[in-house]
RNA sequence: GCGCCUCUAGCUCAAUUGGCAGAGCAUCGGACUCUUAAUCCGCAGGUUCUGGGUUCAAGUCCCAGGGGGCGCACCA
């Protein structure tokens, strides 16, 4: 084809899923009179001779471009174009003979220019790794995919606004941390030059959003972007976007509350209903959602009766006969919850809040009101997966400085991913946090859940992969 | 990190027991004025992931390495 120049910008007037919506109705045959400007990219295209037809898909849709000899300018190099070039074209809005709504073409520009070819257009892309690594193409290929991420900016748009409206206050806290905190997992570290100072990429934002409400934000939310370095399933990724809200005056109840209000808002609102199926089995949203303490949930599921008095012999003995691994300084608290982990949660289908953790797992959680030894935090199982986690927060400076000691001891003990003390978040509560509920939901996972998928990197659109070999050459 | 599966043309896939590496789409050349994955004719396209080994002969069998998927473990 000859030589076009591209330019350097375009003007559309419309965008293909609009004019489908609007022109459904058009007869057979018949014309608009209206002449419009779309662009996209060229996905399909049916060379007649002397005429062609092509099929545009811009970000609304498709549609059909008419090109004849006799009416489209430089008609040789148009029935040229490759499949994947980016077109520009102005002309009337019509519906074929054969009921297809179409652009005639009377004039046209190429926008780019396919230079590798694309996938086969009828069965896409197959390989999950290409698909990862070359999402720019997949979107495209793929329409599953496409939806999905549409699905995906829509809960944060449609979270972002449902928390607004309550007024809670979106704010941005630092991804560098200088003590990793607020979660119990390994951190990726990292080093400012300046300052001479490593720092540790943020494992969640939770104690710079108390510092927030200390400093009088009454209700506050992020939705963090959180580092841990951990392993990679189809359920973690080693970056994902986690919602955090506090709340002041409220306890764990409240959050009970809200996290299914939202829940059920965002399934109606996308999906128009509360009743969905996840991989092939129902799931109700619909409020309210069952609460049940975790001591309950053991009786009922694993038929095990314990407390944090329940002799150690015979929590490790449960633990035994459950294949539970057991070290030497877990507390009664540990046991249990591994218990739990073991016997019940896979039970667990949901939706259902699991609620009353022991303090001895639970380092910034508030001690229960009348359970001695247990917090007032809770975990919300949708499908069958944790989707967040929850407490009243613990206020108390003492408490919180000997809940950290504790945690140093775990660390000495070996394990990598208990939490270091934080003196200035201390000295922040010394200042007061009032009574607060705070949360974190896993959006990446919520996504998974309105999507109906099981992979999380079908939700993230750039997950991380192992850099290709042999690329550059 | 461990186990199982997988890798063939740009894309989707074939290749019998170990016996000449093939097709469709895309690309390239040609025909065609209402197609819908258009159709038809023709050309070209390969380090069968990499490196070893067994064999007269390896895409196929064996060993090592690499990429990917799934499961386990850690976690949200």
């Amino acid at each position: 084809m000859s030589e076009q120049t591209i330019p350097h910008r375009f003007d559309p007037t419309d965008h293909a899923g609009d004019l489908q919506k609007t022109y459904a109705d058009l007869a057979d045959g018949e014309s608009t009179g209206l002449e419009v400007t779309v662009a996209g990219r060229l996905m399909l295209k049916r060379d007649q001779g002397r005429l062609v037809f092509g099929t545009l898909q811009d970000a609304t849709g498709r549609i059909q471009l008419f090109a004849q000899e006799k009416t489209t300018p430089e008609f040789s190099d148009f029935s040229a174009l490759h499949l994947g070039d980016w077109v520009g074209v102005t002309g009337e809005v019509i519906k074929t003979r054969r009921g297809e709504l179409s652009v005639r073409v009377a004039q046209w520009v190429r926008l780019a220019e396919a230079r590798r070819s694309f996938p086969d257009k009828w069965h896409g892309i197959s390989d999950t790794d290409t698909r990862y690594r070359q999402r720019y193409v997949d979107l495209w290929v793929t329409e599953e995919a496409r939806q999905t991420f549409l699905l995906r900016s829509k809960v944060m748009s449609l979270t972002r606004r449902w928390l607004e409206e309550k007024d809670f206050l979106e704010v941005e806290t630092p991804v560098f941390h200088p003590i990793p905190g607020g979660a119990l997992a390994r951190p990726f570290t990292t080093h400012h030059n300046a300052l001479d100072l490593d720092l540790y990429l943020r494992i969640a934002p939770e104690l710079y959003l108390k510092r927030l409400v200390v400093g009088g934000f009454e209700r506050v939310f992020e939705i963090a972007r959180v580092f841990r370095n951990e392993g990679l399933s189809t359920r973690h990724n080693p970056e994902f976007t986690m919602l955090e809200l506090y709340q002041a005056y409220a306890d764990y109840t409240d959050i009970m509350v809200l996290v299914e209000e939202l829940v059920a808002h965002l399934a109606q609102e996308i999906l128009g209903t509360t009743s969905l199926t996840y991989d092939g089995q129902d799931l109700d949203l619909s409020v309210p959602w069952r609460r049940a303490t975790m001591r309950e949930l053991l009786l009922e599921h694993a038929g095990l009766d314990v407390d944090l008095d329940t002799p150690r012999e015979e929590l490790v003995a449960m633990c035994e006969q459950h294949e539970v691994p057991v070290k030497d300084h877990y507390g009664p608290g540990k046991l249990i919850l591994e218990l739990y982990e073991k016997t019940t949660e896979p039970k667990l289908w949901g939706p259902i809040f699991v609620t009353d953790y022991p303090q001895e797992v639970s380092p910034l959680s508030r001690d229960h009101r009348d359970q001695p030894g247990w917090v007032e935090r809770f975990e919300g199982i949708v499908a069958g997966r944790e989707l967040c986690n929850a407490f009243s927060e613990l206020v108390d400076p003492e408490e919180q400085r000997n809940r950290f000691s504790a945690q140093e001891s775990e660390k000495a003990a070996g394990d990598a991913e208990a939490m270091v003390v934080d003196e200035d978040y201390l000295r922040a509560l010394d200042y007061g946090l009032p009574p607060t509920g705070g949360l974190g939901i896993g959006m990446d996972r919520l996504v998974m859940l309105l999507a109906d998928t099981t992979a999380i990197r079908d939700v993230i659109l750039f997950p991380t992969l192992r850099p290709e070999q042999g690329l550059a050459d």
